[in-house]
DNA sequence: CCTACCGATCGGTAGG
DNA sequence: CCTACCGATCGGTAGG
């Protein structure tokens, strides 16, 4: 996981930053007690849906009064769209450094895929890693304008798959339209978080072997 | 689409069954209202989700006051649960008369999976569909008890695709274990209610031939 | 199925 | 960040 700064989904532990980055017009940023807000919203969200969670809940699991969250986030939504780009960032910053790794673009196509797949699995399932299934599960909750930005985000993320996309198919190992073929294999491994359980059998590992002989010929 | 009485999604001209099954305790069944409810609060949970529905909201969609609903329904959460343990009839229905259909035993397991995956987009995808989808999208919203006789469908409706799925992985068409390889299909045909738009380029046509490609050798 | 209504809860705010 | 609070809304009900 990478430490940078307020983007990083469970760095709790950050110290204050210095020259502090206000990131936009709804909200302030004081540092711990907003992260402390981020991580328990994107976990009730994820448990119990946005709208079925209440302002109150977050500040509880904060440990805060049912008040203070409105000091740090101007409305509930303001809050769910918090985590959902700091999901989104964490996402693509991960996604990005393992395709710019040493060595990493002179891999073959399926071992390429193999990694976006299964950094995709971790960001998805890894322990604490709430913030990218809310964005999947909860993008209808969220205001028409604010959903645009996402859109962004997520349209960034799918360009990291397309190239390697191109190449199994160009090479015959991919028997599917790209276009069609990246929705569908985005889809299979999204559905994960409905019904993937650490504590049972199947490994993140195991997810990954099995996503990649099912896609590849 | 079949016309078996209640449990058609769709249905609205059913006409009132004489000799009326009751359902369970939570519920009525004066025929016409009710179907009109339940229709109505599928295509709100589907566009809003549950928890961000009022019982106002269906009531006025269905043409009634705002106390009518209750007259029909126990409670917003047996509503909920009628959508979908209704859709899931359906559901069931389809794939079963599908896969009971003369001949069909006959085909070959490939042919097997194209029909499961066809009927399984277009029950997600056709028009008016709006009851899985609310059972795949709001479980979470489910009281306990009720998830698990929703489990029990579900698990019906997964073992019409076990051996289907083996068949195929025994002779190397699947490369992948049974077990992860349904949960990973049926991920990527389910994220479609996602993405699917009907004015678009792709029919269910498309997706069914992209789908059966890139999951089979 | 409608009318009229209740108790509870919720997002959000003022003022400190 | 807390205290104290408001206005609005919501699921549900009694009585017809």
């Amino acid at each position: 996981m990478s430490t940078d700064s307020d983007l990083a989904e469970v760095d709790t532990t950050a110290k204050r930053p210095r020259g502090r980055p206000r990131k936009t017009v709804d909200e302030r940023d004081d540092g711990n007690r907003r992260v402390a807000l981020l991580t328990a919203a994107a976990s009730l969200f994820r448990r119990q849906g946005f709208a079925a969670t209440t302002t109150r809940d977050i500040a509880a699991a904060a440990g805060m009064q049912s008040g203070s969250p409105f000091y740090h986030f101007k409305s509930k939504d303001a809050l769910l769209f918090a985590v959902m780009e700091s999901g989104m960032h964490a996402a693509l910053a991960r996604q990005r450094s393992a395709v710019q790794a040493p060595g990493h673009a002179g891999l073959p196509a399926h071992a390429q895929l193999r990694q976006l797949v299964q950094v995709h699995f971790d960001v998805l399932l890894g322990p604490g890693n709430d913030f990218v299934p809310v964005m999947l599960y909860e993008s209808r909750s969220l205001p028409a304008r604010q959903r645009k930005l996402l859109a962004q985000l997520i349209s960034e993320y799918e360009s990291l798959w397309t190239p390697v996309l191109n190449a199994l198919r160009d090479s015959g190992q991919l028997r599917a339209p790209v276009g069609l073929a990246r929705l569908l294999i985005l889809g299979a491994l999204n559905w994960s978080v409905q019904w993937f359980d650490p504590k049972k059998g199947a490994s993140v590992q195991d997810l990954t072997d099995a996503a990649t002989a099912l896609f590849l010929n």
